[in-house]
DNA sequence: GTCTATATCCAGATAGAC
DNA sequence: GTCTATCTGGATATAGAC
């Protein structure tokens, strides 16, 4: 038995992604997609609506896995504490396992090439994330705050990490980091 | 005697601005600007290299008027806790002052239209918070950790307010967030 | 479903009069 | 320095055979 070739539509995924954060959604055009993948324009036509089709559809397939990772999460760890340690730990190993993915969900200024849609901070894995943190005021863990404060003081720090590490400045690996980071981080929150 | 009228340039780099933040760099055609500039075409080809050069111009008058913010910041303050401060009060009223101004720094992705340019966190007003924050370890205000991760730790979370606040999530302007805000920031990186 | 060839449009940039 | 008119390339998207 043979191994499935990946299907047109999953290899002009994996292109766009690569090519949408290399190079920027502007930057890349649809042939160069084609070229790349190793598919036919009249093909990628086929697949998606249009340019814009292939943004949002990979847009959904990134916000579904990390979802999915945060669902995971929330069943491995009972308290907020563990909960948001493992979030940031999960998105520091993704930068560096995946950084086209990490780029692409939080780099990218979506609104431009997908006009209409939420912004990327609207979308689920957002929300789960802030949900984490007002649980954490719930059960007294944290200190009563604003929401949304709470949620940017402990992910805040993290973010800004990984934003760094996209644009090369942070040299090393962002793991190495990831004990200092998130002691600040939890002691911005607690009493 | 009679005011002068902004000149083109100025003009231009105005209009500029505006359409760049509310459309995207890739979406404001020349004709654009040229139309709500009230400008003609050929007298924006006169006064800037090409569309490339009105981000290039605009982003070095944004990054002048912040860094020199800064540094009357540093003359007015003496202590990295009260200079920080200064600067996330700053950041935060510029935030509501002029929004644009904000966007065009922090949100663009300005490598995918400038190539070549350096990252906007290598801008000097960049430089210059990282700078503060390890004064502060090294007046003893802060206790020792990475550079990076103690700007980080300090101007993480309120950059991030800052993002949410532009993305239309936060609904409040930011300075009354600014207390809660600070001393959490300043929580994480104190001894 | 996949391909090639092509239509259509519009952006960036220029020429050259005033 | 400013303007209008124009050139030109390259992008998105489609047509229609296989």
């Amino acid at each position: 038995m043979v191994a499935d070739l990946p299907s047109p539509r999953e290899q002009v995924l994996r292109t766009a992604l690569r090519l949408f954060t290399e190079q920027g959604y502007f930057n890349t055009s649809v042939h160069d997609i084609a070229r790349m993948a190793q598919v036919s324009i009249g093909s990628i036509y086929h697949h998606f609506k249009d340019k814009e089709g292939i943004a949002k559809a990979l847009f959904e397939q990134l916000v579904t896995r990390m979802g999915a990772a945060f669902d995971a999460i929330e069943d491995a760890h009972k308290t907020a504490h563990d909960r948001c340690h493992a979030v940031v730990e999960l998105l520091f190993r993704m930068t560096e396992a995946e950084p086209a993915v990490m780029a692409y969900m939080l780099h990218a200024q979506h609104q431009e090439f997908m006009p209409g849609e939420l912004p990327v901070c609207s979308s689920r894995p957002f929300t789960q994330m802030r949900a984490m943190a007002t649980a954490g005021m719930d059960t007294g863990e944290m200190r009563r705050m604003d929401p949304l404060v709470a949620a940017t003081c402990l992910f805040g720090g993290p973010i800004r990490m990984i934003s760094l590490r996209l644009d090369g400045i942070l040299k090393n690996p962002l793991p190495q980091y990831l004990d200092e980071v998130w002691s600040a981080s939890w002691r911005s929150v607690t009493a």
